[in-house]
Order: structure tokens, then C-alpha cells, then sequence
RNA sequence: CGGGGCGUAGCGUAACGGCUAACGCACUUGGUUUGGGACCAAGGGACUCCGGGUUCGAAUCCCGGCGCCCCGACCA
């Protein structure tokens, strides 16, 4: 992509209606606007993000047998009433001109349920797992912390349906771990910590997954005995205890809400009375868990994570692109140059933004920084004199000088590792 | 939803109740520049959030609304 046409510009100047990190930087670079408290546009940039988040996601559900659908955003106001959730403050509503009301969709068992229970009566269809990433919409009272708390957002929810508890349960732990896979990859695992939080009023406990930064909502204290953590809304008495090992030596910490994972039972399948048949032909109901995660708000907290006074530090997994070729110069020979390893590079299917834009050094280095690319290749009249290129990774001081006609071996190399 | 703050060009800001609403960035044109936010010259761009009031006169004061930020409450 050349740089010279890509939608959306960096600014400089900090955006005055907003506070916190995540959306400064993602404004400035470029990457999202704001629309409305709460709602964001994503610009190419974000968006490319956004996908690679998802992509992420996508993967490691499927992994664990999860089955990709789409729900409807636009949902019928009888499911929700048969679940007694119509009336409820975070749901949005919409009125048509003839008075008919549509609930906009902030969590799917209302729709899931009914569509499984369509499609399923033998416990010989279980267990099966869907899920989707779709936009949700919730009546946040306060939208606030950029993109990690809004009105409207990007979710992954998959749904499981099993014929026992026990199958439910070892569901869950494998959920679990495709969580922590997913962590992985974006690079906040060292900071996430599966945390004990409240379970309503169907079990004891629900898990989350908190993230460690002080942009987060929650406080949580942490185990590192266990390296687990719990909730401060369930810590009995101002006494958090660890609620596996006992350990009252907690670390408090500030977190961001990136999962969750449910075990619903058969809060769902009793309220629409799906039941299966099982081996000896007698009614059960059903057994349900939810697993949430919001790619945007993921998006939000790799941003608060990875970042410095310059700007975004991408880990490479996620990054809008690999790599980010910086032309500096406009003398026909840099641009000639430029070009060539433009083209090297998009044949070898490497994802590069060539700033290309007739701008100073310092407006190119900075908008580099800003973005947040992985590697920067610069190419100047001093690379060109030798024969050579300019590397650095965005995460770290320094640069190397490589002879021009190693760089793209060096980079796909980079790539690999 | 309670408390606090704020709405002026695309963005960031200025303007005592009084001249044609000013400046920087961005944008357009021409030229010179190109290793860390370049320079010169010439331009375009505003219903000062909306509605009402006070006043000879309102961006400025008052009332109402809407929007935005922060704190709190809320948050499967």
C-alpha cells in the first residue's frame, strides 16, 4: 500500500475530547474516528487490525471444533421476553415509524438458543459449539476509555450445547486453553490472568481474563503462587484470598476485562424448553456455556500495552502491516530504489505501506513511530551511496545496515522468525 | 443517571458586552527544500452547537435543549 493513497492522515495534535491512550494514539495514527461517544469508525489502518485480531480468534475457535455463523444484530422483543431480558438497562431498542420495537442484539443466547433448539433433538448432535464475531450494542451509561468501553463493538461469542455436565465442564477447560492461545499471539498472556469473578446467580464463580494495565476497569488481586487472580467485586470482607491455593499474599492490580467465559447451564434451555432425547429416549434439557471476547477491545488493550512517547508498538501478529518502507528524498534514484523493494516485497507477499509521500524526514520518522509498524526499512541518498538499506524494529533502539540486495532475504527472514 | 468541566474553520486554540471573529496546524497554487514535526509567496475555508431571552449592540450575560470529556454509580 502506498502511503500516498491510504484514507485516513496522522495529526499530531491530541484530539481534545479524549482521554485515554488508546484512542489518542489510535486517532492520531490514523487507524480509527470517532463518530460518537462510544462508536468508532475504523479507517484501513484499524481495520486491517481488526481483521488480524479476529483472524487470530477465528483460528483458535475453530481449532476447538467451534462453528462459524452470523446472528441477526436486529432481534425479535418475544425471545427477550420469554427470558425476562426486554426491559433491561443495557439494551438498545429501535422503533419503526409503525410503532413495531426491535431489540439491537448486546449478547445472542436469545437467538442461539431458539436456533439450535430448531435443529437439535437426538444427543447424538452433541456437542456442538457456534460462534460468531458480530457487532453488539449496549446502552453503556457512560462510554468512556476509548474503544474498550463502547456503545457499539466488535464481539466473538461462541456458544456450547452439551447432554452432561461433564462434557460441559472439560468443553470449558478447553475453551480456556484456546483463550490463553489467543492471548498468546497478540502478546498479552505474561499479563493476563484467568481471574475468579462472579458467577450470578447459576454458579459460584465465572472466569474472566484480566489483563494487567492502568487503563483498566477492574481491580483484581493476584496469586502468583497460582497465577491466578480474583475479581475484588466477589472479595468477601476486604479479604482477598486466593481461591485455589488459600494465599492471602495477593499483588493488587488495575485490569481490563479482555474475556470471559460462562458456564449458563440450563439457564437458556429452560427458558426456551430446549431438551434432547438421549439414549433411552428421555427428555433433558440441555446444557449451555458462553465464551466471549472483543477483538476491538483487545485492539484497545494492546495499545495501552504496547506503546511509548513516540507511539503504537504493534507485536508483529497483529500490526496493520510487516513492514514499513520509508523513501527519503524524492531524487529519481531513492524513488527508483524505492520501488524496487516495494515490488520485491509485495511479490513476496510481505504486507509493506511505502510512505511514498513527498514529506520532510521528520514528518516520515514520525508518522513511522506513530503508526507502530514492526520493521522500517528507510531509503535515502546515504543508504544509496552504499549500496545498502536501513533496518529497525519499531520495538527496539538502533538500526542495521544491510547491502541492498539482502534486504528482502533479511526481512523475509524476520518474517519467519 | 448524580457531580464537575467544556462546545468558536477539518484539528488545536484566541478574542473586556463594541471595528470585517484572530492565530497555529491541515488544505489549494507556485517556487526552494529532504536523515527527526522545512521555508518563502499567494489563496480558499466560520449560521461562534441549537432554540429562546436581556441589550443600541452577544462568541461573550441569562434560561432551556443537545453534544463531548472527567469522577462516581452501573457493567454475563
Amino acid at each position: 500500500m502506498k502511503q500516498s493513497q491510504l484514507f485516513g492522515k496522522t495529526t499530531y495534535e491530541i484530539p481534545k475530547d479524549e482521554q485515554s491512550m488508546n484512542a489518542q494514539l489510535l486517532i492520531r495514527g490514523g487507524f480509527v474516528d470517532k463518530s460518537m461517544a462510544g462508536v468508532y469508525t475504523y479507517l484501513p489502518l484499524g481495520k486491517r487490525v481488526l481483521a488480524k485480531i479476529e483472524n487470530i480468534i477465528r483460528e483458535e475457535m475453530d481449532a476447538i471444533g467451534g462453528q462459524e455463523i452470523l446472528m441477526p444484530a436486529l432481534q425479535n422483543k418475544k425471545d427477550w421476553q420469554t427470558t425476562g431480558r426486554w426491559d433491561i438497562d443495557v439494551m438498545m431498542k429501535v422503533k419503526t415509524f409503525f410503532d413495531k420495537e426491535y431489540g439491537l442484539g448486546w449478547t445472542h443466547e436469545e437467538v442461539v438458543t431458539p436456533l439450535a433448539k430448531k435443529y437439535i433433538r437426538s444427543y447424538k448432535d452433541f456437542p456442538f459449539y457456534l460462534y460468531q464475531i458480530q457487532t453488539k450494542f449496549r446502552s453503556e451509561k457512560r462510554a468512556k476509555s476509548g474503544i474498550l468501553r463502547g456503545r457499539e463493538f466488535s464481539m466473538k461469542d461462541l456458544y456450547s450445547f452439551h447432554t452432561s455436565e461433564e462434557d460441559l465442564n472439560k468443553f470449558y477447560d478447553l475453551a480456556k486453553d484456546a483463550y490463553f492461545k489467543i492471548f498468546d499471539r497478540a502478546n498479552i498472556k505474561n499479563k493476563t490472568y484467568l481471574t475468579y469473578a462472579s458467577g450470578g446467580d447459576f454458579s459460584k464463580y465465572s472466569h474472566e481474563f484480566q489483563t494487567v494495565s492502568s487503563a483498566g476497569e477492574d481491580i483484581i488481586y493476584i496469586c502468583e503462587k497460582c497465577n491466578i487472580a480474583i475479581n475484588k467485586e466477589i472479595v468477601e470482607n476486604n479479604h482477598p484470598k486466593c481461591p485455589k491455593c488459600g494465599n492471602e499474599n495477593l499483588k493488587e492490580d488495575k485490569a481490563i476485562e479482555t474475556g470471559n467465559i460462562f458456564k449458563l447451564n440450563t439457564k437458556f434451555t429452560q427458558a426456551f424448553n430446549f431438551k434432547f432425547l438421549d439414549k433411552k429416549g428421555k427428555e433433558n434439557l440441555v446444557l449451555m456455556g458462553c465464551y466471549g471476547i472483543g477483538p476491538s477491545r483487545l485492539m484497545g488493550t494492546v495499545v495501552e500495552i504496547f506503546n511509548d512517547k513516540n507511539g503504537i508498538i504493534w507485536p508483529k501478529s497483529i500490526a496493520p502491516y510487516q513492514v514499513h518502507l520509508v523513501c527519503l528524498g524524492n531524487d529519481d534514484n531513492i524513488i527508483k530504489e524505492a520501488e524496487k523493494i516495494y515490488n520485491s516485497l509485495q511479490k513476496e507477499k510481505i504486507e509493506v505501506l511505502y510512505d511514498d509521500r513527498n514529506e520532510s524526514a521528520g514528518v516520515k520518522f514520525k508518522d513511522s513511530d506513530l503508526i507502530g509498524i514492526p520493521l522500517r526499512i528507510v531509503i535515502s541518498k546515504k543508504t544509496l551511496e552504499k549500496d545498502s538499506v536501513e533496518v529497525k524494529r519499531r520495538s527496539e533502539d538502533g538500526f542495521k545496515i544491510i547491502k541492498a540486495d539482502k534486504a528482502i532475504n533479511f526481512i523475509k527472514m524476520n518474517q519467519e522468525s
